[in-house]
DNA sequence: CAATTTTTGTAAGCTACCTCACAGATTTCT
DNA sequence: AGAAATCTGTGAGGTAGCTTACAAAAATTG
């Protein structure tokens, strides 16, 4: 089960019709957002879901403190802020862009509307947020069994995963992270994860290509992974 | 939004005619489980779906040094292995009684015939993940911002939401859960457990009865949990 | 391109919590 | 009831990772 095989069934409208895709056009507005651009915040109304057109978005928690606790980076192609067609009627995550991004909108009775039409709609974003709760889990048994290395090192492998492109010098995990984005995924110091990340660095395990990532010894790091 | 209302949504066939309640007890096998008997496994096949008719039930995950991560405790009332009709066709938690109990059985073949036949008990579901998922990520956002005083509050408070019952001596919470039990709702060990609950002891806010813990003060936990 | 803001690197000191170890209490089993 | 198993109480010692504090580097802005 590797990640392709969830992108397909995550990206929801997959085998559509052009007649369907021109109707889901035509209920959402699609809007511009610049880098760093919040998208939805705590308390706001759940009154609409977003399709993610162009970018990349993370969903995220605050503390009272402020401290940030991010639960999910989402890439082109994913819906988010389903939540609330759901569940409840006002946000409880903020969603914020990583980088520029186009973002569909659709209000939470179009959307309705367009679930009782295509009932096997409603089956994959049942199936959808039933993945989403089994990364969730996963998330906490890191958080619970495995010390920051580890987990660490599961992050990186998950985020190639999903974002990791193929270069000569190794696999280069296509996201600006910066070293504080990393510690609130896997909830760490700013601090710590740069000790460590430098520390794989000096090992030869990866290198920074302009606040990217490159895993130049993917199966190292996997076998690593395992064994601790 | 206190548990009441959360029960009534989750409460799956709620409202459902005499003649329905009697075609799901066609469809389903009762058995009966005694106290800590494992109901399905890590690996099992992800087949049927269950139904807590009377008892209680963890819902764990074991780390491959055999430390426990128990995920949720459901009640009478309550369904759980659903995720293998949506999601996975293995098992990835393990659940096991508390207490004697009797669960339903109903397999994924027949749980899906009468989930087409009945479109709102699909939607009713989906708001159940829904809000399982959204515990989880309460549980991520207290494993990562709080400590394991704040979040040994924060589980007395949310367990009596559940499982309280009003004595003269305070909110009983009617559950028998060792001190190992608690740890591993809280991602701590047991040995910390102890210690933080007597401290509790000693301070007056609550009490043991036999394995069961009483709120003596709740809204006084419940205001040291706000100030933690 | 200079100025400002954001991000990264590093290190000393601290502390919350874990580990280990064992004794006593309670529950369960036969 | 008595034996065995499980659970609770407690304390000493260790450590992973947090906090605090700056300086250097890089990115962004006007």
């Amino acid at each position: 089960m590797d990640k392709i095989w969830y992108l397909k069934k995550i990206n929801i409208f997959n085998d559509f019709s052009n007649e369907d895709m021109d109707y889901i056009d035509h209920i959402s507005i699609m809007k511009h957002y610049h880098k760093k651009e919040p998208i939805f915040l705590p308390h706001d109304p759940g009154d609409r879901v977003y399709l993610l057109k162009k970018g990349k978005v993370k969903i995220a928690r605050l503390s009272e403190e402020g401290k940030e606790l991010i639960l999910a980076v989402l890439n082109t192609g994913e819906i988010f802020g389903e939540a609330a067609i759901f569940d409840a009627d006002s946000r409880t995550n903020m969603a914020e862009t990583l980088e520029d991004a186009y973002i569909c909108e659709i209000s939470k009775r179009d959307f309705e509307e367009l679930l009782a039409k295509k009932p096997d709609l409603a089956l994959r974003l049942t199936k959808l947020i039933g993945f989403r709760r089994r990364q969730l889990e996963m998330k906490i048994e890191d958080l619970i069994f495995r010390n920051v290395q580890a987990r660490l090192l599961r992050l990186l492998l998950n985020l190639s995963a999903s974002y990791g492109v193929k270069k000569p010098a190794g696999l280069l995990i296509d996201l600006k992270l910066t070293h504080a984005d990393i510690a609130n995924l896997i909830g760490t110091t700013r601090e710590t994860t740069t000790l460590y990340l430098n520390q794989l660095k000096e090992r030869g395990l990866i290198d920074f290509e302009k606040r990217k990532i490159v895993l130049l010894k993917p199966e190292k790091l996997r076998k690593e992974m395992e064994n601790a």
